[in-house]
DNA sequence: GTATGGATTGTC
DNA sequence: ACAATCCATACT
């Protein structure tokens, strides 16, 4: 039986969670739809040493608040004025730290992602509209329709949360992050992690 | 009120 | 390689 992400495991260090949620199960209940897909790259942001964090130098704005409420929760961000990115707050209530989800492996509900990416069915996808369909953080929120509705969304819940399936048959493999290059010595940090030969790694 | 730039994506 | 696109933030 899959086991549902308790807040435990979130309330650890960043770079360790960020690790950890490599294969797990990212699941949006919406209405009686059940959208998932297997995380396969993430990125940790520590605000405390952070100059690539949105709350670096407990910088705390209406925008970063949830970033330093208790760990287990979902921090949304619109970026470039059009596209949603999700995270996962972690640590202790008060120390400003998450996970960028950057990538998903579609695994339930790929009609309705094909509708959400490109207003089409899934059968009239292209290899390339299929391919893109959720690897990069704009693409995989489009896809599973996260939006500032679930800013702050509790994952301990029912309606945005993380499954352990106990799949673990990969590597994992680390990297710089991306366009994070004004951030200074931070641009440089080995915190992007993803599934080494994966398909849906962003590109 | 105004100016600035971005944890991206799609197209050229 | 670069434009699209507009919100959040910082500053006046």
């Amino acid at each position: 039986m899959p086991k549902k992400l308790n807040r435990s495991f979130y309330a650890r260090n960043t770079v360790e969670v960020a690790k950890d949620l490599l294969g797990k199960v990212l699941v949006h209940r919406i209405g009686e739809k059940e959208l998932k897909g297997r995380i396969v790259e993430t990125e940790a942001y520590i605000g405390a040493i952070d100059k690539a964090a949105h709350c670096y130098n407990n910088r705390r704005t209406e925008r970063t608040e949830v970033m330093f409420g208790p760990p287990g929760h979902a921090y949304v961000y619109i970026i470039y004025g059009i596209y949603h990115c999700l995270n996962i707050i972690t640590q202790k209530e008060g120390e400003g730290a998450g996970v960028l989800i950057r990538a998903i492996e579609p695994i339930k509900s790929l009609e309705q992602m094909a509708v959400n990416r490109y207003g089409k069915d899934l059968s009239e996808l292209n290899k390339r509209q299929l391919k893109n369909l959720t690897n990069g953080p704009g693409k995989l929120t489009m896809a599973m329709k996260i939006t500032k509705k679930n800013y702050g969304d509790d994952l301990t819940g029912d309606r945005l949360f993380i499954l352990d399936d106990g799949y673990k048959s990969f590597k994992i493999a680390k990297s710089k992050r991306i366009n994070v290059d004004y951030a200074e010595e931070a641009k440089d940090f080995e915190w992007r992690f993803f599934i080494k030969d994966n398909p849906c790694v962003s590109k």
